[in-house]
DNA sequence: CTATCATTTCTATGAAGGTAGAAATGAGGT
DNA sequence: ACCTCATTTCTACCTTCATAGAAATGATAG
């Protein structure tokens, strides 16, 4: 991972907002939310969720799919996880740190579960 | 780890400077680095790297300590710890995600090594 | 107590980010 | 084809952030 896409992503998850949405997403799993879904639950209106959401996804952290009617919003837990190795790469002058991905892609519950 | 802190931090590394900066102390260790080295190292005027490390330090992402005539600043590990475990929690839906502490602060090498 | 050095605070300026209502878009259903 | 609903883009406003030179601070050494 590069240092400029890490700030981004950085910048995306530094807001009260995104934050939430964000981990939002990480705990929906796999299945995703869809934007609107997203509005309700964290009381944030549609205009300022979808620059919200723009910020994400333009960070990489956040994937959109079209169901229906509805944009279904993931999170990109691969990005994620670069994102926290970058942190702490070389941590601690090699001081005996185990620095790895902590959380895979969600393999086991494909919209079932 | 509360959500507000966790944004202020967030928001303390998305910045090229400031990520520059912490990763260097990340890697420095327990040694930690005077602000006059940081910005030597880094190409970043004095008052600017001020700036960037009291963002920093507010954030609580690093201590400050007095040697002589310098000021020596350090990652604060624990503080990144909570970080990256409050970005995985309940993560994926609980489907099999470890989030735990990735870097516990150094022990090893006080001032030898 | 004075000189010196490292670092911070002050200041002004320019750039970027956040908000939310209203209008526009674009996909789905009938 | 038409209507409807979910979501995004447009717009305007205001707040916050980044920068770096110059002056001030605060600690140490002689």
């Amino acid at each position: 991972m590069q240092a400029t896409s890490v700030v981004e992503a950085l910048g995306a998850l530094a807001q009260e907002h995104r934050l939430a949405v964000f981990r939002q997403l990480v705990q929906a799993g796999d299945r995703g939310m869809a934007a609107g879904a997203l509005a309700e639950a964290l009381g944030i209106p549609n205009s300022s969720l979808s620059f919200h959401l723009a910020q994400l996804r333009n960070a990489g952290l956040i994937l959109q799919e079209r169901q229906h009617r509805s944009l279904i919003y993931r999170a990109n837990y691969p990005a994620m996880n670069g994102l926290l190795v970058y942190l702490t790469e070389n941590c601690c002058a090699g001081a005996g740190c185990d620095a790895g991905a902590v959380c895979e892609t969600p393999a086991q519950e494909r919209k079932s579960a």
